[in-house]
DNA sequence: ATCGGTGCAAATTATTTGCATGAAT
DNA sequence: ATTCATGCAAATAATTTGCACCGAT
């Protein structure tokens, strides 16, 4: 996983985006972790290598990522809104002792039973499963 | 479908909620119908009949009867958190262009390839479809 | 008089908006 | 000099907390 800044400044640029410092220090976490963190927990986060950006900027920033499609932001009916590098379309499993949400790639769940719906246009289908996290070998 | 104050009066006391003018006005609106509305529809669509209630105590009455399960409370990856009177296990369609949210009973939809996920123990599995919806006979 | 439960004002948290500042032409 | 984009203070929206009030004992 490349996390420099020129990498960084590419893959911002690519969008369209301009690649302030900020930015730049919101993507180095939020781009690059399986973690599905909320807006405050991006916040926090950034702040540790980049002390000075306001809360806003943090949702600003999550909000134009999201919009150029580098990321997907979630809702559980649990949790806040989370937001997720995996801009694919998949599935979500949610670990109810810890909290900690897991993607599940799209293929790997199939839903039967859709097109005997009636009156209903499906476009779209997500899953989301909960249980608990098996801790198996990391 | 009733609506009479002496049943809902029952309604509450059965779950040992104490059905006080307020509660009673919120459960009149929001256990009889389903629409899926946001706790300030709830309030805006509760003050016709009756005009002076805070939104706290609306916020309080559904949390309380959440808590005890007389409604559900969802949140989606859209818009923001909303009240079902279903307190069934099921699924749910979105229609995309109104938001408009449907219910599909839990037994309509099958989810396979579950059992092959390594390291998950699921025990509760929710479908969220997302389309149109065809305007039939209404 | 005291206690327990209620509803709401105020506080807190979450998110968006609008504007001052600085960079680019 | 003008324009445009940026980040943040302040505003707004969403939700929770804590306390004043009231009814029952």
């Amino acid at each position: 996983m490349v996390h420099d800044a020129l990498h960084i400044t590419e893959l911002l640029r690519a969008e369209g985006i301009q690649p302030s410092a900020q930015r730049v220090a919101v993507a180095r976490y939020v781009l690059f972790t399986d973690d599905h963190p909320t807006a405050d927990q991006v916040w926090s986060e950034v702040r540790r290598d980049f002390p000075v950006i306001s809360r806003a900027t943090v949702y600003n920033t999550l909000n134009l990522f999201a919009e150029k499609g580098l990321l997907q932001s979630h809702s559980f009916d649990d949790g806040a809104g989370v937001f997720d590098a995996n801009t694919e379309p998949h599935h979500h499993f949610i670990d109810e002792e810890t909290g900690r949400i897991v993607d599940i790639p799209i293929d790997r769940l199939r839903v039967s039973g859709i097109h005997e719906l009636e009156g209903l246009d499906v476009d779209d289908v997500r899953v989301v499963l909960r249980g608990r996290l098996k801790d198996g070998p990391r």
